[in-house]
DNA sequence: GTCTATAAGCTGATAGAC
DNA sequence: GTCTATCAGCTTATAGAC
């Protein structure tokens, strides 16, 4: 309830320093609040006591709350984006999807407060988001739909929806971010650890290449 | 920004029926906002403007926001929880499966307030709902996973891990409801019509059959 | 740059007339 | 049962001393 430790670490640093660093640590430890709390439920008194700095010291950095949820979102959707472009036309699937599953997995793992952030948002509306959804996040939605289809004109997998399959593969991925606590709960557990995630890797390659007829290596 | 109308149909009705009708009214307006803002986001002045009754009314038979908003989810888990059953040992999965994956898709399409609270919720911790997922979730999502293994023993689908198929079949139908507008925002429109959901259910049902190695009818 | 004190506005909840 | 008026508390944001 109560700040516990006031840091102080400014001892070396140039006033560029502290002003990078102090930037730094108020969107980490933002980021973790809105995940939990999600944006009408985040104060920032709450951020402030999470970074360890007066509240009127976070509004100095970022002029407003808005402001700071702004910066925060903008940063998730390059790190959400990130590993779409690794499949590409000439890439074979049975290389590229379960690469691109375990690498979206492990990523729910890693970061599992910006694919939350990033849930809470479309949930809600995509107030903030909208116009990169539309602009950004279209872009590489159209091109990697465009790779399915090349994949299956080359007859290395089933014809099957390309939109819808790539809509499949985000929800399944994402859900160990944005379900993990009901999957937690359910499998009775405290938190997910290292072996459920791999299960859960194998479980989606599995169906995934099987169900769209994807010869293995 | 102001009420419109101020209805009273209240001709013919008797108290008790006065009080059911708000009662339902209020639940029904409530469960709306509640979605579309979430619970902090969501004011007792907004539900009350939707319904078209002044503030305190609605606080007169909802003692607190708090109390609402746990009536409202009470009845989601209900609504979420009841295509599960329909699975059961002796069905067989060519037929089981699809008819699950299409009536979820379908409580996507028809109720997709009751999703999206249900997942804004386990996103920020579950705080009004951990008990009932830890009660009568967990109990259908056991029975559910016995099904499921009940069928690899009798060679009816591969061996598969039954735990993460469900999450898998939970997350992708959901999906349509959670993510629906980023789905329709990617599709270049303003809904989901009848022919995307369709082209899901497909698909999901294409994949999951074939990835589970289940002969089809 | 840092931080205390405070202003300005919103929100849940209640009192009390009808 | 219905509804207006209002209170008490919280939250964002700013002013101004250091």
């Amino acid at each position: 309830m109560k700040k516990v430790i006031k840091k102080k670490p400014k001892s070396r640093g140039s006033l560029a320093d502290i002003r990078k660093d102090n930037l730094y640590q108020i969107l980490t430890s933002a980021e973790q609040v809105f995940a939990e709390r999600g944006y009408r439920g985040t104060t920032v008194a709450a951020i402030a006591e999470a970074v360890g700095l007066p509240k009127a010291n976070i509004l100095y950095y970022f002029k407003t709350k808005e402001g700071l949820y702004k910066a925060v979102i903008n940063q998730l959707l390059k790190l959400w984006m990130s590993h779409m472009n690794e499949m590409s036309a000439d890439s074979h699937p049975n290389e590229a999807l379960p690469k691109y599953i375990s690498n979206k997995i492990r990523q729910s793992k890693e970061h599992p407060n910006a694919s939350r952030i990033f849930a809470a948002e479309v949930l809600h509306g995509a107030h903030y988001l909208r116009d990169s959804l539309q602009a950004e996040l279209k872009d590489q939605f159209d091109q990697t739909c465009q790779v399915f289809d090349a994949w299956v004109e080359k007859e290395w997998m089933d014809p099957i929806n390309s939109e819808h399959l790539l809509f499949m593969l985000w929800s399944t991925t994402q859900a160990y971010a944005d379900h993990g606590l009901q999957i937690s709960i359910l499998m009775g557990k405290e938190h997910l650890d290292e072996d459920d995630f791999e299960k859960g890797i194998k479980l989606l390659t599995q169906v995934t290449l099987k169900g769209c007829g994807i010869k293995p290596l």
